[in-house]
RNA sequence: GGGCGAAUGGCGGAACUGGUAGACGCGCACGACUCAAAAUCGUGUUUCGCAAGAAGUGAGAGUUCGAUUCUCUCUUCGCCCA
């Protein structure tokens, strides 16, 4: 018998040893079943879960549980991205080892995600950290090596002089370091790379294909990759004694008559002849002082160095000065832009500090040939002039292609597809991470660690120093033997974007020894069919992921998936308001007193609190919810309704106190409609009163199917409190034993995605002895006879006419003619018009 | 500066292909139970108005018998890129 009152904590844990004990979820090749991959961003193990895994990890549950129940074979795993930074500055400030301060963190996660429920097959656990799985990763990495897809360069990184190491653009604040305040110097350093941009073509074109990518993803990576259409200029340089000519190029060839300079990178190769300059030096030191992202070079004072160099205008053969520039990048392009002050701000700002002449030779009106720029460069539409030949075309429609059409003729340059996207530099000067499989003989050559010596691990260390690289330290590591010969390891690891770049593979086959995963199934399992996760990897992770799926089925015909993840979904973030004391101090939700809902006293001494706008959960705000505490306090069940009741999942959410404490009242409503419910099954009634119920039953599967479906997640959650209501009124009703357990059956088996514990724990009592299924809806028993008819006049809402559904205009007409309400509406006056929607509304026009 | 998106009660949000705006939840108010409180249950809750009624989906126009929904202009906010 059920108790009155529902023990979540009792039955949660009986459920969850019950699923883990059979081993419910666990995913097996079934070829006479449809597969589903379901997957969610895996967690990288910083200590506990937050609110956003809980959000992540129930919408995926909810979609994993759901398509199980709709006869799919459903793979729904979960890892841990287990290498990076913080375990390694964890480490070092504690001296301690980070694989046992990650390994204490997966331990404690694993225990508070089994606590929500999930419908995950835990014997597929993989953990990007571990031998068994980087193996695999230097594998892939050696296969990249022969495909020609990596190789080595020169490229600066942001250096930290005092703890002798490299920061991320995320640890310098200011020009300084983020732990020890140092001034950021650049520094250049032999690094790896993917060759990325290989595929930059591929990646942009196949775009077009993943309909079930949000737009907003798509556009975003669209603009990262960047596709531009432009020009390759060749300028001749006087005097040639250094240099013959220079290639650049632009995407406006266009304004080319308007040209007063041509722009260098300082690391443009014409560079070596000024590194005996004192002057040069000084300004190539000027521009280290600036970050090494795009942003912090397009928002830096324009600064120039002048050569003795000049360069030659293909089309008027004027002669224009040369500079060295701090916004000139060598990635882009050929390192060299000529400048335009005209018509682009970059070039306009340079040229007023150097004195540089600013002619305009687009116009906005086609007249207007006095046109001039005074305090800002004119980068709209409008017509040549000043151009000679070029003078009057439509700028940018007809100008780009006829300059470039002429250019070409006279092989002066030639029409260049360009791409934004760069090679994706995979060199990390950091310890915790994936060793590179590369050793260097005593001339610096490298050389790959042959296949039977992976994986290289890394080497224990169990104390980290608080500065350095310490595989650079690891001498027993560092130098090794290889048949006889001697090498030193590369020292470098990988960037921890590639170890989330093929994970999704693993899970195919997370056991496999020989290879990173087995290739009938990833054949069978792959593509992801649903993956979901933050917004924030719209771009470096999705990008690289699919950029892996190229890479490893490029050269290989055996593997034809080019796209890992046929559909995305991007969930909101959830947040919380903030609280200040009135020393501005960020204060905590767990160390305040709500006062009346809208006020708020510090708990231990009273003092008020000031509520400051709601901000998405961060630590640094201080207002973080542990949902290990709500977990606790409220059942899982509870937890997961909240977190998908108060907004669509796509869009951030706000905790509150009020809202979880109302998802657990309606848990316990649930309960105890419940308990009437099954004592009106004992009653066993003769005969059913009406067929209300089962029309309550079909309406709600035939929306909580749509929904869910359609990932509304917030109207399910108003879908089960609508029926709740409806149930309620219906105990009063009569109805056969037989008629109950239909129905109610059936709307628990809806209710298993969401609420699975409380629904489990109800099916099990029903006795049924069936397996659940997701229950069909029968269309024919929603078809009502009645209807209410809307009536408007002049298009407003005048009455509801209930009557037979099907009735016709004539008859609908005679209804109203006789209706007091509407009567003084129409009476005396002419009706000029009727629009008569069969079976929803009729508008009359007086 | 460019791109994408959003704007609906006190709050979060519903409204299928144009057809009853405000579902559902929170909050609030009143009532029942109670010596009392909590919990629970019930009723109400867009605004103005006693009412009949009128107005109403960021602002302004347009298309339409009819617009939260479609088109244009503008305002504000968010995100991404610069």
């Amino acid at each position: 018998m059920s108790s009155e009152r529902y023990n979540f904590k009792e039955t949660e844990s009986k459920w969850q040893k019950f699923w883990e004990k059979n081993k419910s979820f666990s995913a097996k090749i079934n070829k006479e079943k449809k597969k589903f991959y379901c997957l969610e961003m895996f967690p990288y193990p910083s200590g506990n879960i937050h609110m956003g895994h809980v959000r992540n990890y129930t919408i995926g549950d909810v979609l994993a549980r759901y398509k199980s129940l709709n006869g799919f074979n459903v793979l729904h795993p979960m890892g841990w991205d287990s290498f990076g930074m913080p375990a390694e500055n964890a480490a070092r400030q504690n001296k301690l080892d980070p694989k046992t301060w990650t390994e204490t963190n997966i331990a404690n996660m694993r225990s508070q995600l089994k606590m929500l429920g999930l419908s995950i097959d835990w014997d597929r656990e993989i953990s990007t950290c571990k031998p068994e799985y980087y193996r695999h990763q230097q594998e892939f990495f050696l296969e990249l090596y022969d495909k020609g897809l990596v190789y080595r360069k020169e490229q600066y990184v942001n250096w930290d002089p005092v703890d002798q190491t490299v920061l991320a653009n995320e640890q310098v604040i200011d020009g300084k370091g983020w732990r020890s305040g140092a001034t950021v110097e650049r520094k250049k350093l032999n690094q790896w790379f993917f060759n990325i941009s290989k595929f930059s073509n591929e990646l942009l074109e196949n775009l077009n294909d993943l309909k079930e990518w949000p737009n907003k993803v798509k556009v975003m990576q669209k603009n990262w990759i960047g596709k531009s259409f432009g020009c390759e200029i060749k300028f001749n340089i006087e005097p040639s004694n250094k240099i013959k000519e220079i290639k650049c190029f632009t995407t406006r060839p266009d304004t080319l008559f308007g040209m007063s300079f041509l722009a260098l990178s300082i690391d443009h190769p014409l560079s070596k002849f000024y590194l005996s300059d004192e002057n040069f030096i000084s300004f190539k030191k000027e521009c280290s002082a600036t970050g090494t992202t795009e942003e912090a070079i397009a928002n830096a004072k324009k600064i120039g160095f002048k050569t003795d160099l000049f360069a030659i205008n293909p089309l008027n053969n004027e002669k224009v000065p040369v500079y060295f520039a701090n916004f000139v990048l060598m990635d882009y392009g050929f390192g060299a832009v000529f400048g335009c002050p005209a018509h682009d701000q970059r070039d306009f700002d340079f040229a007023k500090k150097y004195n540089l002449n600013i002619k305009p030779v687009v116009t906005p009106e086609l007249n207007n040939k006095k046109f001039e720029t005074v305090d800002a460069a004119y980068a709209g539409p409008g017509y040549i002039f000043n151009s000679s030949f070029l003078d009057g075309l439509k700028c940018p429609e007809e100008s780009i292609t006829k300059t470039i059409e002429y250019l070409e003729k006279k092989n002066l340059g030639q029409k260049k597809i360009n791409f934004r996207l760069k090679d994706w530099g995979i060199s990390r000067q950091r310890y915790w991470g994936c060793p590179i499989p590369i050793v260097y003989d005593e001339n610096n050559n490298p050389k790959k660690v042959p296949k039977d010596m992976l994986p290289v691990e890394l080497p224990k260390i169990d104390q980290l120093e608080p500065t350095g690289n310490p595989l650079d330290k690891a001498n027993s590591w560092k130098h090794i033997k290889i048949n006889g010969k001697k090498f030193q390891r590369e020292t470098d690891t990988l960037d921890t974007f590639v170890d989330s770049s093929w994970y999704f593979l693993r899970f195919c086959s997370p056991n496999k020894k020989d290879y990173g995963f087995d290739e009938d199934e990833v054949k069978y399992w792959m593509p992801v069919d649903q993956y979901i996760g933050g917004i924030e990897h719209a771009i470096l992770h999705l990008l690289y992921s699919r950029f892996f799926m190229q890479a490893i089925s490029y050269k290989n015909e055996r593997i034809k998936i080019k796209e890992p993840f046929k559909g995305l979904f991007t969930q909101g973030m959830v947040c919380h308001e903030t609280y200040k004391d009135n020393n501005n101090n960020w204060v905590s939700p767990d160390e305040t007193v709500n006062l009346d809902g809208k006020r708020y006293l510090k708990k231990d001494n009273s003092i008020p609190i000031k509520v400051g706008p709601i901000e998405s959960m961060s630590k640094s705000k201080r207002n973080t919810i542990d949902p290990a505490k709500i977990i606790e306090n409220f059942g899982a069940d509870a937890v997961r309704l909240f977190i998908l009741s108060d907004s669509p999942p796509e869009k951030d959410v706000q905790w509150s106190d009020e809202g979880i404490e109302a998802a657990y009242k309606f848990i316990q409503k649930l309960w105890t409609l419940n308990n009437k419910i099954i004592g009106e099954v004992g009653e066993n009634h003769p005969e059913d009163e009406n067929k209300d119920l089962e029309k309550i039953t079909n309406l709600f599967i035939k929306k909580i199917s749509n929904n869910l479906d359609n990932f509304n997640y917030n109207i399910v959650i108003a879908n089960i409190h609508e029926l709740y209501g409806l149930l309620n009124k219906e105990i009063i009703k009569k109805y056969t034993k037989k008629t109950w357990i239909e129905n109610y059956k059936k709307i628990m088996f809806c209710l298993t995605p969401i609420l699975p514990h409380l629904s489990s724990e109800i099916i099990e009592n029903l006795n049924l002895n069936e397996e659940i299924v997701w229950p069909k809806y029968n269309d024919k028993i929603l078809i009502e006879e009645n209807i209410a008819y809307v009536v408007q006049i002049n298009g407003k809402k005048r009455a509801l006419i209930e009557t037979d559904k099907n009735i016709t205009e004539d008859n609908l007409l005679k209804l109203i003619s006789n209706n007091s309400s509407i009567k003084k509406y129409i009476d005396n006056k002419e009706i000029k018009r009727k629009i008569f929607v069969p079976g929803k509304l009729i508008n009359i026009i007086v």
